[in-house]
DNA sequence: GTCTCTATCTCGGAC
DNA sequence: GTCCGAGGTAGAGAC
C-alpha cells in the first residue's frame, strides 16, 4: 500500500462527472491498483475513488498542466467500465509504501439474520397458536423470510426487517400478490415484523391490509439467553 | 490526519459485533476523531471504522493484553449511539501526522465544473474588460472559483454554482472577508454566478453587496462548441 | 454469470 | 431535527 499526501485536484468521468478542486488530501493506492482519495473528515466514504480491477499509470504532462503547476499526473482507469480518475498533483508532501500482506478478513455476527432466527424460535410472538412452516420459504421472486400457519391453518407470510420502510411494504406486497395466486396457499395474510417502522410505511401497510408487528430485539435476545427464566 | 501502519486486532460492538484478527493494516485517524481501518485491497469500504461524532482515547493495558503482546490499546466510542471500536496494537510500523485543512468538497454532476470552465473561457460575460487572473485562486480556507480583474484593475472574486442558495452566499462572504484583509488585493468585489439563485440567497447577497450574475448554460455551451463562429 | 436483498450502508434534499 | 430516496451504491448469497 502506498500512502501519498499531496496537494492535488481530481477528476472523475464515468457514470457521472465529478471534480475535486485543488486541496491537500490523502491518496491511498492499494496493492490491487485501486485508488482512494480521502480528506481529513467525513465518513468512511472517500471523496473519490477507483475500484479494482483498474490500471494505474503516471502520464506525461502537457503544457497546460505544466503552466498550472502540476508536477505529476496520475490516471486510473477501470478495466471493465472504462471509468477514469485523473489526479493532478501540485505538491507531494508525503510518500511511503508499506507491505501489509493479505488480510484475514472481518468476522461478523448478529444483524437482521439474528432477528430472523429469534423470531423463528419465538414464533408464538406473532400470535397465539402460530406455527412455523419454514424459514426462507421460496417463491419465484425470492424467499419469504417466514411462512407461518395460524391457529386456523391459514398461511401468513412474514417479512422481517430491522427498520421497515416503504420498500419493505412493497416487497411484502409483491410476495403476497404471488402467493395468493396459489389456490393451495390462499388466502395468505401478510405481517411486517420489525424493530421499528417508518410512519409512512405503516400507513401504506395498513392501507394494503398488511399487519405490523414490532419486535423487541433485546427482550427476544433475553429469552434466547435464558436469563428471564432464572427465577 | 494521523496515519498509522500497525499489526493490530480490532473489535466492534454496536449494531452488530465484529472482530478483525491480528494482521497488519492502515489505521486512518481523521481530524474529527473518526477512525478507518483499511487493508491493502478490497473496495473503498474499510474493514472496520467509527464515524463521527466520536471520542478517541488510548487506554491503560490490562494484564491479559500485556501478556498477549499488546503495546497500545485504542478505544473509539460513538457519542450518540455508544457503538465502540477497540484497537489492540501489537506492533507500530509507521506513524505520521499531516495537516490537510478543510476540503472544498466534491463537485458532482459535471454541470458545475462545466459552468466554471465555460465562464473562465467567456470571462467577458462578467462585464466588459474583465480579465481572468486564475481559476481556483487559492486562499487559506479553500480556492475561489475565479479571480478576475475588472477594467480598472480591481479584483473580483467569483463563486460559480449551478443553483445558488444561502450557503453559496455564506461561502463567498467568507472568501471576501479573507481576501479584503490583504492590502495587495483589496478592495475585492464579489460576484455569485449561477444558473439560478434562490430568492432568499439573492436578498442576502444584495444585502452584503455581492453581485449576482445569472448564467445561461445552453448559450455558453453553444459558444463553446464553436458552432456560431462557423460562418 | 445472473438476480435479489442487505448494509454499522452513506449522502443529500425536503418538510 | 426526521423521513425519504438515490447511490459511480458495494457486498453477500442463491441459483
Amino acid at each position: 500500500m502506498r500512502l501519498v499526501i499531496a496537494r492535488c485536484s481530481v477528476d472523475y468521468t464515468g457514470r457521472l462527472n465529478a471534480h475535486l478542486p485543488e486541496a491537500t488530501r490523502l491518496l491511498m493506492h492499494k496493492g490491487d491498483g485501486s485508488l482512494l482519495v480521502h480528506s481529513d473528515g467525513g465518513s468512511y466514504k472517500p471523496l473519490n475513488w477507483m475500484s479494482p480491477p483498474c490500471s494505474f499509470s503516471v502520464e506525461e504532462l502537457d503544457d497546460d498542466d505544466t503552466a498550472a503547476g502540476v508536477v505529476e499526473r496520475w490516471r486510473v482507469v477501470h478495466k471493465k467500465s472504462g471509468d477514469a480518475l485523473t489526479v493532478r498533483i501540485f505538491e507531494l508532501i508525503h510518500d511511503s509504501a508499506h507491505d501489509l500482506g493479505v488480510d484475514p478478513g472481518l468476522q461478523k455476527d448478529g444483524v437482521e439474520a439474528d432477528l430472523q432466527r429469534l423470531l423463528a424460535e419465538q414464533i408464538g410472538l406473532v400470535e397465539d397458536g402460530a406455527q412455523l412452516v419454514r424459514r426462507e420459504y421460496p417463491t419465484a421472486i425470492g424467499p419469504v423470510d417466514h411462512m407461518v400457519r395460524d391457529i386456523n391453518g391459514n398461511h401468513i407470510a412474514i417479512e422481517v426487517k430491522r427498520k421497515a420502510n416503504i420498500d419493505a411494504v412493497e416487497q411484502l406486497t409483491r410476495y403476497l400478490e404471488l402467493l395468493n395466486r396459489d389456490p393451495v396457499l390462499a388466502p395468505v395474510r401478510g405481517i411486517l415484523a420489525a424493530q421499528s417502522i417508518a410512519p409512512q410505511a405503516r400507513t401504506l401497510a395498513v392501507d394494503r391490509g398488511i399487519e405490523v408487528l414490532l419486535l423487541d430485539y433485546d427482550a427476544m435476545k433475553g429469552v434466547d439467553s435464558g436469563a428471564p427464566t432464572l427465577f
